[in-house]
DNA sequence: CGGAAGGTTGATTGAAGTCAAAGCCAGTGG
DNA sequence: CCACTGGCTTTGACTTCAATCAACCTTCCG
């Protein structure tokens, strides 16, 4: 992977959110960057850090943002696969109000944060397509406070498995069989659904006996996307993938 | 109130998320708008809706956000006090992922997204300041993630309470006793918890009964703050009312 | 080959849900 | 002025879903 192509990546995921111009593309291709990759358990972000002057896009592997509470309990909040910023809004917060951690091996771009604030000044598109991932991050949220505040445990994990499988085929990360690596260990699973490990195996497992999925390490396909999406309750319209005509700059 | 006070109070807010200059302030207050206002229940938003070219800022009374679930469960996603904006997500978003409704009787200014955008454009700073405030909210649904997810009913209520009273006194809607009005059901606070109302009312007895906080009506005060916030476990971080001072334009 | 991390299973407990009735209170209309 | 109504709150009895605790099994990797 070049140099060149890793911000095209970049520029990929943008414009799924607003239109950008020829002018926009190469301020973008201009802008300086490192390469950077963190190991499994890796911090990219700690919670009550400030912020630190760069921020990370992902080109390869996964990690989520968590909070923890008083008494040791873990909640995973968000999950972001390649083509995901992961830590834009210290763009502008000052302090972080929770942590960004790799699953296994993470590949990511380094931007400064005065690069992109010139960027984001001098091309309004751009910035206009970073405000509304975070936006369409803002809707992920919704949903997931929803997904824990009012499913059962079946339609809680159904739910987050089809979020992830939708995700990641949008992503170009799928099989053609619509097979792709989710490489969470139960625990984390549950820490993501508000359940406890033990209750996302039994569920899972449950899961697969209905022929609803199939599992193999933390390979997962889908046998019946009708019947599991409709157990999961699951409306991809929150993840707001219709994005690109709009934007009224 | 004038038509002049109005957009002040939004001023305010906006300063409150990112210093903005005598032009900005100006740009503001130029912006053209009309006053509307709600009756209880009324729907700002409904999931669904195609953006319909206004925004709404809210002047006083009370709204949340909520989402359905196929088989009719509620959960509202977040509270909105006096000083925020309702909608500003349908500014980028087309179509919206959940609803927006009044609990009481509620007054906004509407403000054309057109004109929004423009100012946006010409005033990068008042763009910034927006952007920021969607920041913030986004890190106040990540909270309620956790909240629902890992909380017990006690420190859930105790939390929903810390924010709205924190809340409430940053916008200088609590009296000198710290006393505010919070007038929701016992179902609707229970569907902001992930709770049925009849375990709301038992918990809020609950903590009536140790003497944590008082109600009279909807009319609620804090005996103990720091006993009532340590048992919330709340930490007011992720409400980032530090902000101010940052934003690099 | 051994150890550690993660997955699986069973038995038991417990927090919150459900169902149902009764109490309370503000507003309305006779 | 009082009875009536409807919406909310409160309470009790019972149920259920998921947590907890504790093994045991499997896989992977050094």
């Amino acid at each position: 992977m070049t140099a060149t192509n890793v911000l095209t990546a970049m520029i990929e995921k943008l414009e799924m959110r607003c239109a950008l111009s020829e002018d926009d593309r190469r301020a973008i291709l201009a802008l300086p960057h490192t390469l950077a990759s963190y190991g499994p358990k890796a911090y990219i972000v700690r919670e009550g850090d400030l912020a630190g002057g760069i921020c990370a896009f992902a080109l390869s592997g996964l990690a989520f943002r968590q909070k923890l509470t008083t008494d040791g309990a873990r909640q995973i909040v968000a999950l972001h696969l390649p083509g995901d910023f992961l830590d834009l809004q210290h763009l502008f917060l000052r302090v972080a109000d929770h942590s960004v951690q790799a699953v296994g091996h993470l590949e990511v771009v380094q931007l400064e944060h005065g690069a992109l604030q010139r960027l984001i000044r001098e091309r309004p598109m751009v910035g206009q397509a970073l405000w509304i991932d975070s936006l369409v991050e803002a809707s992920i949220f919704r949903e997931w406070v929803t997904n824990v505040g009012r499913r059962n445990a079946r339609a809680r994990i159904a739910h987050l498995l089809c979020e992830f499988a939708v995700r990641m085929r949008v992503s170009g990360l799928t099989d053609e069989a619509g097979r792709c690596d989710l490489p969470m260990t139960q625990e984390e699973l549950g820490d993501a659904v508000g359940l406890t490990s033990v209750h996302v195996n039994r569920t899972l497992r449950g899961l697969e006996a209905e022929g609803l999925i199939q599992r193999d390490k933390r390979r997962i396909s889908f046998d019946d996307w009708q019947a599991i999406s409709q157990i999961a309750d699951f409306n991809p319209r929150y993840l707001h993938l219709d994005q690109v005509s709009r934007g009224g700059g």
